[in-house]
DNA sequence: CAAGTTATTGACTGTATAGTCAATAAAGCG
DNA sequence: CGCTTTATTGACTATACAGTCAATAACTTG
């Protein structure tokens, strides 16, 4: 009927978002995708249209990538303070720490300048910090983390302690030092 | 002797450093620049060199000013809890705090790659992080700050939890979803 | 007033890069 | 096989922008 696609569009889409996640979006050329994808300019306009397409759908990505994984944390048979614990953990192990996030680095880069962007940004924190309050929650109950605040009011302080971090990592923070300041921000919140 | 200059060099620094702030390094452009202070390329070529320069010295008048606050803030006669109380709230009424902080912004938009930049914003969370301990340790004497970490470990656990809400700013957060959270962060540490 | 010095101006150059166009290649289906 | 459809390719266009150049203007001092 056609020609067939000679490369997988999840991969490029993957990679794309690698890229953006470097560079930031105003600093990433097509040059910059091509080099990383082996897919020509042209290619990418027919499947993604152009660049900030292509961009959205990369934020998407992101988003769907990082709340998979901490849905899965929050699944998992364990104590919510090890839950706790555990997610801090990932959030240092992640190799490539000095990229930060690639939504604190969008948000950073576009303001409230594109609603589409502005939207992706904070439905992610939204949903993160949904998945933050059913931890707090159960922790609540087993009376192991503090009922001085709402748990709302430390899902959004928990989640806001972490962006800080994001930007630490950017701006040169040694692990060390970040990892100290997710211990004591992590343990603020116990009883 | 010569032709004087026309313009005051503080001035045109002062409105460079807001133009910075408000669109980030690399989406400002020189028509930009001269839109706003009235002063021509050229002329700015002159006195800063290049874009880089003047952003660099548009950045060390950033930690001043901010630097320069925050001393006054700490220098005030009132009790260390109420020190942190009105740093908070002056952290709210900056006008225009969808803009962020400057040097929050350049440390996303240049990552560590550029050394001076780095240079520059570490230098100025070093001073601000100083100053917090400042205030935590005499608020650890008088008992009024939490004991169970260091006043190094506060001051850094403050300076981060700024750090977020920066984020927050620029990403479309209400005032109130910002003025909640400093208070639950600030109020962790009393004891 | 003339010479020297610096500021200002506008025009120019070179480059990076997003987006477009038209020609060609590769498949399947009748 | 040849027709249709979509992918791929490379060349092309338009634009935005940093940085440069050379001519002119405004001032001071001798």
């Amino acid at each position: 009927m056609s020609r067939p696609r000679e490369f997988d569009v999840d991969r490029v889409l993957h990679q794309s978002m690698e890229v953006f996640w470097n560079k930031g979006f105003k600093s990433t050329s097509y040059e910059d995708l091509t080099r990383t994808t082996g897919v020509k300019k042209q290619s990418l306009y027919c499947i993604f249209n152009d660049k900030r397409a292509l961009f959205l759908k990369a934020l998407v990505h992101y988003r769907e990538q990082y709340i998979e994984i901490l849905e899965k944390l929050e699944a998992q048979e364990m104590s919510p303070v090890d839950k706790l614990e555990s997610l801090r953990d990932s959030l240092l192990n992640e190799e490539a720490t000095y990229r930060g996030c690639l939504m604190v680095n969008s948000a950073l880069e576009f303001g409230t300048e594109d609603d589409q962007v502005t939207r992706e940004i904070e439905l992610m924190f939204a949903e993160a910090e949904q998945i933050l309050e059913k931890i707090v929650i159960s922790g609540q109950e087993q009376q192991l983390i503090t009922t001085r605040f709402s748990s709302r009011e430390l899902a959004s302080y928990l989640n806001n302690a972490i962006l800080g971090t994001r930007i630490q990592e950017k701006s040169g923070a040694s692990r060390e030092q970040i990892k100290a300041v997710l211990r004591v921000s992590f343990s603020m919140i116990l009883p």
